[in-house]
DNA sequence: TTCTGAAAAGGTAGCGCTACCATTTACATC
DNA sequence: GATGTAAATGGTAGCGCTACCTTTTCAGAA
């Protein structure tokens, strides 16, 4: 550590007897010491720690005593060489800035923690050429399941994934081809329930302000498609690039009115609260009346949507839900459990509040 | 070493001497089977993986031949408890959901996988009693450092980290007691700031709605004693409940219009942008003015809060700094290079927009 | 050629824990 | 008391990798 050996003594006699200084280890309390204290074998203060219940209550106290005394803390990293159980679950977000998946990173983190289990988060970006790095990094550390919460882009990578036997749940999306487990809702529904919900409330000049994001698009086709059957004009789009923004919520509004100055639309779908909230900022910057001259629907039910002025008509996610679920999916693979159902459609819901 | 002699000999003695079938380990490819397959010994693999400069390139290509035919993932928890070193790095913060602390754990997540290294996430929540049980679950993987974010409570936690010997960057403060190192900035600093800005600009009856942390009311303390010593009327307060929300802000404007009917404040100053827009929101749901009526400072400087309408002025906090810096610290530490300086001050700015 | 010394490769021995069995003890039953 | 069963405890042997050291290789120098 420190280079210099100081103001001891004679720089002849660094070593006084020789060699093998075996400096190894962390030097922290071992299980051993624990058992050693305890008066019992290793494996027994194992025991004791892991499963209280296949032990003694002498036993018990002996080792809660010791362990009490000495500050020990376990070493998962040992525990799960030997056990082939690592206690860490891997999530991987495109991005962690963005609002849409916090309360799913945040009820699965809570979720695993009342199980034992720790989280490592992965950011794979919106880009495809750091996935195939992130994914080595956390295959190497030998999660005991990924929780996957956006896309994941590569074929090599989902073949990477199959190949190591890791479980798997995909979240806010159902696809029918699952890579393993799923936890999700279908974006399809989504696009028609709103089209729907907005032509029966009578609007007839649909617009949609879209992300530039796979689901994103899905959630259009099935919106347009909607509005299509249900005998209204066809849909003003613009797209945005994602991660969304409360700007680009306001520039979208400003091409939207520019492309049709004679025949603005009366009503636009959001692909998220974001940017219905940019909406709404730039018309009521503009003097546009929510919703009287213009309704908008958002996606996501962001924690303050019900507290904006107006309050704002959105689709909301149960991302607890989902968060939840996908730990119980993975902690029942971990303990051995079979997992009877893979796939839970949690659905979504149109919260009917002011802006719409 | 192979306990099984393969495809080679007689077919009935599949079991020369008898049962010993000790099914364990994972079944995947080990570092072990790569050198086999490159011709080398497992130490050499093992360095042609790890320090590729150490090794011939006749060896650093059969090996890295051998990884892509088999898929060789390497095993970092094997790696991590021979080496003591986990490539492991925590990160506590109260809760993912707020908005305030994602850019740091987004710059941080990045910054570590670029050397390597893996966050795992701690929600300490906003209640003492968890944060123990989070603190053993964290120093139980042995991560190579820890990020504090928001400030840890019980000293019985302080005691275990530094007994733990794990590196500790706190961040989003500078208190004079680090507990080892140190990104972040003076909160007083921050109130006593705003408060002298606000007051420059003409505005007398200040008021303040801070969250009940313990760094909110720090900057408000300063902020109060600056307004005090420069000589303006005392200062309005409300606090509100941590995590600050939209709603809190909302209500606490009319709480502040109720308080004072006769003498409303003319500028408020808000522990984070979310109360800010709250503010602003109930502002204009009562036809007040900003920033002619009322004047609205945030803090945080959260990602819309340029494009809100009108733009909000606040302070701004670099977070992608502060997570870069923690990141570097920990990862200094960990390869053994000494940290020169132990505390870093990433100061703020406020940023003059359209609000006050 | 022999010697030198660095670079490259290998051997050995764990890191701290738990799986897998074998053994011992406790206690009810015949 | 002998016996059987279950519960509690212990011994052994790794999990897959790397630290530490020794040995080998192979330039270039003497």
């Amino acid at each position: 550590m420190n280079p210099d050996p100081g103001a001891t003594a004679d720089p002849l006699a660094e070593s006084p007897h020789p060699a093998r200084r075996a400096r190894r280890g962390s030097g922290a309390v071992t299980l051993h010491a624990i058992a050693k204290l305890a008066g019992v074998a290793p494996i027994t203060a194992s025991r004791a720690l892991n499963t209280p219940d296949q032990v003694s209550a002498k036993v018990l106290q002996k080792v809660t005593e010791a362990v009490a005394s000495t500050g020990y803390v376990r070493n998962h990293i040992a525990g799960g060489l030997a056990s082939t159980r690592s206690r860490l679950v891997a999530a991987v977000v495109p991005t962690v800035a963005g609002p849409v998946f916090l309360q799913t990173v945040q009820a699965l983190t809570a979720a695993l923690a009342e199980h034992g289990y720790q989280l490592m988060l992965g950011q794979s970006g919106y880009v495809d050429s750091r996935e195939d790095a992130l994914l080595d990094a956390i295959i190497g550390r030998r999660p005991d399941g990924i929780v996957l919460t956006g896309i994941l882009h590569s074929p090599e990578g989902r073949k990477r994934l199959l190949a190591s036997g890791i479980p798997v749940v995909e979240t806010w999306d159902f696809t029918p081809t699952p890579l393993d487990m799923l936890v999700g809702f279908s974006h399809e529904d989504v696009g028609r329930a709103v089209a729907n919900y907005l032509v029966a409330l009578g609007y007839r000049r649909l617009a949609l302000v879209a992300g530039d994001d796979e689901r994103s698009t899905r959630r259009l086709h099935a919106f347009q498609a909607a509005a299509h059957a249900a005998g209204v004009p066809p849909v003003q789009v613009v797209r945005v690039p994602a991660p969304t923004t409360l700007k680009s919520g306001r520039s979208a509004l400003v091409a939207l009115l520019a492309a049709a100055p004679d025949a603005a639309p009366d009503a636009v779908f959001c692909s998220s609260d974001l940017l219905a909230l940019g909406v709404m900022t730039e018309a009521q910057a503009r003097g546009i009346s929510i919703p009287t001259q213009l309704a908008v629907v958002g996606f996501g039910d962001i924690e303050f949507a019900a507290d904006l002025h107006p309050a704002l008509t959105t689709v909301r996610i149960d991302g607890n839900a989902i968060g939840r679920q996908a730990a119980q999916f993975i902690v029942d693979r971990a303990e051995g459990r079979g997992v009877a159902l893979r796939a839970v459609d949690v659905g979504f819901s149109i919260v009917e509040r002011d802006s719409a």
